[in-house]
RNA sequence: GCCCUUGUAGCUCAGCGGUAGAGCACUCCCUUGGUAAGGGAGAGGUCUCGGGUUCAAGUCCCGACGAGGGCACCA
C-alpha cells in the first residue's frame, strides 16, 4: 500500500503498485493528459512504471524544466526512429539532451546532407502526428544485449556492456524502433511538437579524438511553438551581432590567409583597443602594479626549465638562429620571474606585482581558430604577483574586487565564478596542490561569493579561479582568472630573504582581468552589437555640413574638438544631409553634429544621436557637458 | 588536428562545361540639397593557389591553403 505525498503535503494511499499515470489521473484529467513523467523521491520516473513503496511525488509536465528536457530527450529518440526507417544501415550511438536541444550521434557510410536532414525532419513530423505510445520496458543486461545484437547496433552493445551490474536498463519502444535510455521519456508522441533539426557535423565516438568520427545531428526542441520561435529569433539576433561581421562593417579589423589566427587591427578597432589598454593601465597603477615589457622570443632552455617545453612544445612557435632554438613566448610568466630574479629580494619587498600587456603566440589547432575569440597571437592584460603564502588570500581578494569593478564598467553585472582544480597532466606535489586549492577557496569564501568547482580543469602548474560574464544575450564568456603557482618559482629559482635571513621561494599568482584584448573586444562587439558606449566608440562625434558653404566652420569645430581630446570625424562631402546621416548612423557614431547656414548664424550646434534622437540646437558647452556625462558613465 | 560545407569585383552575392554578372562602395560629371539612400557616366576580376579530365574549366576530379559549423584542444 504505497503512501504517496504530493508537493502540497496531501497524502494518498494506493493499491500496490501504483504509477505516476494513476496518481495524475487521480488529481485531475487535465494533469493526466499533460503528465510527462514524475519525480519520485527525487528520481525521475516514467509515468507507466510501477511504484510499490512510499514516496514523495511530483508530477512533471512540459511547464517544468525537467519536462522540457524529457521532451528533448524523446526527440532524440525520434531522430533514431526516423533515421532507421530512412537509412536502415545507420548505427545509432548516443543521443543526449544538451542546452536548448538534443543531438544523436550516428555511424553511417554516406554523409548526411542538408536534404537528408530535411527528409529526416519530415519523417519525424509524420511519426509524431501518429500520436503513438512510447512503451518503456525494464530489462536485464542480457536481454538488452540480445536485443541490440539482433538489431545489429554495435554502439548500443558497447554502452550496455559499460553499464554497471545491478543498474536498471530500460528499453523504449517507438513502434518498431527500440532505443535504450535512462529515461524517462514522454508516454506518447503527442507531447512532441515544437522542434527543428539544426545541423549535421562530425563528432568523435565517446568524445575521444582517437576514436572514429560519427555524424552528429543536432536539433532544438521546446514545450511550445512560441518558445521555439523565440529561440530561433535569438539565434538570428546573435548572428547579427557576430563580431566578424560587425568587425568588417565597422572597419575594426581583418584577418587574412597569410596570417591565420592573427589580427590586423584597423584604425577603428585599434582605437577601442587603446581605450581599453589605457583604462587597465591606469587601474593597475592605482592598485600597486608595476608595468614591464619582456622579450618576444626566448631560448628553449628557459621553457624547458619552466616546464612549458615538456607540456606544450607542439603548441609553441619556434625559430632557430646560429644553432640555438628559440620559442616565441606563449606566456609571460617565465620572463617575469627573470625580472624578479634580478637583485636579491627581501620579504619587505613582497608582494611584487609585475604587469605586462604581453603579446603571446600559441599555435592553436587550425580548427579552433574563431575570429577574435580564439587566435594564435593575442595580448593578455597579464600580471604576476610574487608574494608569501600568508599574503595569497588578501591578494586574491583584492584582485576579485578589481575584476568586479572592471566588468561593471562594461555593464557586465552577472559574474560566474568557478574554481578549477588539479588536472591529470600536472607538475608539483599533492600537498602543494592541496595548499593551492585551499588558498583559492578560502579567498573566495572570505569574499562571501557564490562559486563552484570545475574538477580537473586547472592549469598544469596550479589551480585557478575563473571569472565568466554573461552578455546581454545571456551567453557566458570566460575572461578573468587568478591562478596560484607554487611550482614555477622553484623551477626558475625565484627566491627572497625572509625575516630570519633564510632564502625562501615566493608564491606566484598568475592573473588577468580581460583575458586577451582580442577576445574581450570580440565579446564587447557582440555585447554592444557594435553600438559602443561613448567612452569606447572609435569615433565619438562626426561633424557634418549641409552645404559646401559650411565646410570651413566644420573644420574649425573639428580641430577644436580634437584638441579637447575627442575622437571626432568630419563629413563635408558634397552629399545631401539625409545621405550623410544615414551613413554615419549605420557607422554607429554616437553624436552627429549638423552645421548649416542657420548654425553658422546662431553659433549653435544641431546634434542628433545614433538612436535618432534630436538634441536640438545647443551651444558647444552644453554639448560638451552632455558628452562628458556619457563618457563618465562608461558602459554602466 | 578530425568530419562536413565553402572560397567569383573593396563588400554582399548570382553564374555551375562554351569569350565573367548584379546591388552597394569607388572615380568623374551634374546637383549645394536641412535630419536614414538626388541623378548620370565610368573604372574595377590570371573566378584562393597547384595539378588533372576535356576541343573547351569559376563551372567536373585530385591536392594545398584559408574560411564557416561542429568535434577534439585551449598553459
Amino acid at each position: 500500500m504505497p503512501r504517496i505525498t504530493l508537493p502540497d503535503g496531501t497524502e494518498k494511499t494506493y493499491k500496490d503498485p501504483t504509477s505516476i499515470a494513476e496518481i495524475a489521473a487521480d488529481i485531475g484529467p487535465g494533469l493526466a493528459k499533460s503528465a510527462l513523467a514524475g519525480r519520485v523521491n527525487n528520481e525521475l520516473l516514467d509515468i507507466s512504471l510501477p511504484i510499490n513503496y512510499d514516496a514523495n511525488v511530483n508530477i512533471i509536465t512540459a511547464k517544468d524544466q525537467d519536462g522540457i528536457e524529457i521532451i528533448r530527450h524523446s526527440f532524440a529518440h525520434l531522430v533514431g526512429h526516423a533515421v532507421k526507417q530512412l537509412y536502415p544501415d545507420a548505427k545509432m550511438a548516443i543521443g543526449p539532451v544538451i542546452e536548448d536541444g538534443f543531438y544523436y550521434d550516428i555511424a553511417y557510410a554516406n554523409t548526411f546532407t542538408i536534404e537528408d536532414l530535411n527528409k529526416i525532419e519530415i519523417r519525424i513530423k509524420e511519426l509524431i502526428n501518429q500520436n503513438y505510445d512510447v512503451i518503456v520496458e525494464v530489462v536485464s543486461s542480457s536481454e538488452a544485449i540480445k536485443t541490440f545484437t539482433q538489431r545489429n547496433e554495435p554502439y548500443k552493445l558497447e554502452i550496455v556492456k559499460n553499464i554497471p551490474e545491478g543498474e536498471t536498463i530500460k528499453l523504449y519502444k517507438h513502434q518498431e524502433y527500440i532505443d535504450m535510455c535512462r529515461g524517462p521519456h514522454v508516454p506518447n508522441t503527442k507531447h512532441l511538437r515544437s522542434f527543428k533539426l539544426m545541423k549535421v557535423s562530425g563528432a568523435y565516438w565517446r568524445g575521444d579524438s582517437n576514436n572514429e568520427m560519427l555524424q552528429r545531428i543536432y536539433g532544438t526542441a521546446w514545450a511550445s511553438k512560441k518558445e521555439l520561435n523565440e529561440y530561433i529569433n535569438q539565434l538570428e539576433e546573435a548572428e547579427k551581432r557576430d563580431h566578424r561581421k560587425l568587425g568588417k562593417k565597422l572597419d575594426l579589423f581583418h584577418t587574412q590567409e597569410e596570417a591565420p589566427g592573427m589580427v590586423f587591427w584597423h584604425p577603428n578597432g585599434w582605437a577601442i583597443y587603446q581605450v581599453l589598454e589605457k583604462y587597465i593601465r591606469n587601474l593597475l597603477e592605482i592598485n600597486g602594479y608595476q608595468e614591464v615589457k619582456t622579450p618576444q622570443t626566448v631560448d628553449r632552455t628557459l621553457w624547458e626549465k619552466s616546464g612549458h617545453w615538456d607540456k606544450f612544445k607542439d603548441d609553441m612557435f619556434t625559430t632557430t638562429s646560429e644553432n640555438r632554438e628559440y620559442a616565441i613566448k606563449p606566456m609571460n610568466c617565465p620572463c617575469h620571474i627573470q625580472i624578479f630574479n634580478q637583485g636579491l629580494k627581501s620579504y619587505k619587498d613582497l608582494p611584487i606585482r609585475l604587469a605586462e600587456f604581453g603579446s603571446c603566440h600559441r599555435n592553436e589547432p587550425s580548427g579552433a581558430l574563431h575570429g577574435l575569440m580564439r587566435v594564435r597571437n593575442f595580448v593578455q592584460d597579464d600580471a604576476h604577483i610574487f608574494c608569501t603564502e600568508k599574503q595569497i588570500q588578501k591578494e586574491v581578494a583584492d584582485f576579485i574586487d578589481i575584476v568586479f569593478e572592471v566588468y561593471k564598467s562594461f555593464g557586465f553585472n552577472n559574474i560566474i565564478i568557478k574554481l578549477s582544480t588539479r588536472p591529470e597532466k600536472r607538475v608539483g606535489s599533492e600537498s602543494t596542490w592541496d595548499k593551492s586549492e585551499k588558498a583559492l577557496s578560502d579567498a573566495l569564501d572570505s569574499k562571501g561569493l557564490a562559486w563552484s568547482y570545475l574538477p580537473g580543469e586547472g592549469a598544469f602548474y596550479g589551480p585557478k579561479i575563473e571569472f565568466s560574464l554573461k552578455d546581454c544575450l545571456n551567453r557566458i564568456w570566460q575572461c578573468g582568472t587568478i591562478q596560484v603557482d607554487f611550482s614555477m618559482p622553484s623551477r626558475l629559482q625565484a627566491k627572497y630573504i625572509d625575516e630570519n635571513g633564510e632564502r625562501k621561494e615566493p608564491v606566484m599568482l598568475h592573473r588577468a582581468i580581460l583575458g586577451s584584448f582580442e577576445r574581450f573586444i570580440g565579446i564587447l562587439i557582440e555585447h554592444y552589437a557594435g553600438k559602443f558606449p561613448v567612452w569606447l566608440a572609435p569615433t565619438q562625434i562626426i561633424i557634418m555640413s549641409i552645404t559646401d558653404r559650411n565646410s570651413l566652420i566644420c573644420k574649425k569645430l573639428f580641430k577644436q574638438l580634437k584638441l579637447l581630446g575627442y575622437r571626432v570625424g568630419i563629413d563635408i562631402r558634397n552629399e545631401k544631409i539625409g545621405f550623410k546621416i544615414r551613413e554615419q548612423t549605420i557607422n554607429k557614431i554616437p553624436y552627429l553634429i549638423i552645421i548649416g547656414d542657420k548654425e553658422e548664424q546662431t553659433g549653435k550646434l544641431s546634434v542628433r544621436t545614433r538612436e535618432g534622437d534630436d538634441l536640438g540646437e545647443i551651444d558647444l558647452d552644453s554639448f560638451l557637458l552632455n558628452i562628458e556625462k556619457a563618457i563618465s558613465l562608461k558602459g554602466c
